[in-house]
DNA sequence: TAGATTGTTAATCGATTAACAATC
DNA sequence: TAGATTGTTAATCGATTAACAATC
């Protein structure tokens, strides 16, 4: 649990996660320092706006020098969360439930999968890769007795708002939605919807522009 | 292909396809007319906002009455080029690729997936739901004879900007990247990134808030 | 110390909201 | 006609960029 004095912008926070992966690579790469006019040239941003942005947070730089890509991704992991496990599910054991189940993205950053959800008779009492698939009926249960901080929505849409409700009756705080919906959940709740039918419907926008 | 006299920002397309779900919607369920101040309860938005993001691109109300709903419907289905087919490609057949070429959101809306592509020769050859699997050396030729306009990326991060690169060479101009990762890709290439672990993280963020 | 680059304040730009005349 | 609601201009708010003193 971290709070700031200022409140930090929407725009800000959805940047930090790519701040981290750019990070974590020169990291990876060996970079032991990096001015923010560097990294706004790899980032496709401005050094104005990459200071500002890290000034939300804390001083991060040493003037005259730059940052320390070490010091700055370990602030960044910090900020986002990420230096913590999350216990997740996966509500929905179709073909998307499945795909994110074993997402390489995910791999040792402390996401944990700890169930899928589903009502299909097949599906229910098998395992994939390690992780149960159990039956719908169960999730109340599960979500209080595995201190479940997150949950990934993938079911049909016609039971979207409806298994939300669940979720967040049993104390669930974040959801990642990809049923295409705008879900209705109480104050407190955290949303985070990936939309990929209207992705690809900006895309054709753009495309006919 | 239309063109419009102000340049429309993003922001406001990044709301399209919002705007067409909803009236999509209020349509199905047989909604006549609707006024800016109805629909934007409804969205979460201002009456002002949808009245100013519609005027970027015509007149589609009636003083004194508001929006026919059916109409404005039709405005914004033909906005968003989504009143024609378009041809489609998934590259990478794992799990994320097929979850993709099954997505319910793109039933009747025009999206087409053409084949998908892979290097597993456990794949190769085979057909889901009547989508042919093709090997990755036939990419080229197959986007080239097959009038594709949309290629849905979901390789491997490794192969990830080399893939974008053979994409963009053969003359597609829209990528849907769902790898992690930000692709460099020629002027007048669209991409539209969906990037599962960047929301993860933004969610972690909030919840920690 | 001189040069570099930060942290931060001020200026600009763009997006959202408010207001209201036009008009159905 | 009177009431309602648009289209559009003006005001406000917030985010980005520019500038520069602080300082490593």
């Amino acid at each position: 649990m971290q709070s700031y004095a200022k409140k930090v912008s929407m725009s800000v926070v959805k940047r930090l996660p790519k701040y981290y992966r750019y990070l974590n690579d020169l990291s990876e790469r060996g970079f032991e320092k990096i001015s923010s006019k560097e990294l706004a040239d790899l980032m496709g941003l401005t050094a104005s706006q990459i200071r500002q942005d890290l000034n939300s947070f804390g001083a991060y730089g040493q003037q005259g020098y730059g940052y320390k890509v070490e010091d700055l991704k370990n602030a960044i992991v910090k900020i986002l969360g990420i230096d913590r496990p999350y216990n997740c599910v996966i509500i929905g054991a179709g073909n998307l439930g499945r795909a994110i189940s074993h997402y390489e993205g995910f791999k040792n950053q402390g996401i944990r999968i700890k169930a899928m959800f589903d009502i299909d008779s097949q599906k229910v009492g098998k395992s994939r890769d390690g992780i149960p698939i159990l039956h719908m009926d169960q999730l109340e249960e599960f979500l209080a007795g595995n201190n479940i901080s997150i949950a990934i929505l993938c079911v049909p849409r016609t039971i979207g708002q409806g298994t939300a409700n669940r979720i967040c009756k049993a104390g669930v705080k974040a959801i990642m939605n990809f049923v295409p919906l705008d879900l209705d959940v109480p104050e407190g709740v955290m949303v985070e919807n990936v939309n990929i039918t209207d992705s690809l419907f900006t895309l054709t926008y753009l495309l006919n522009e």
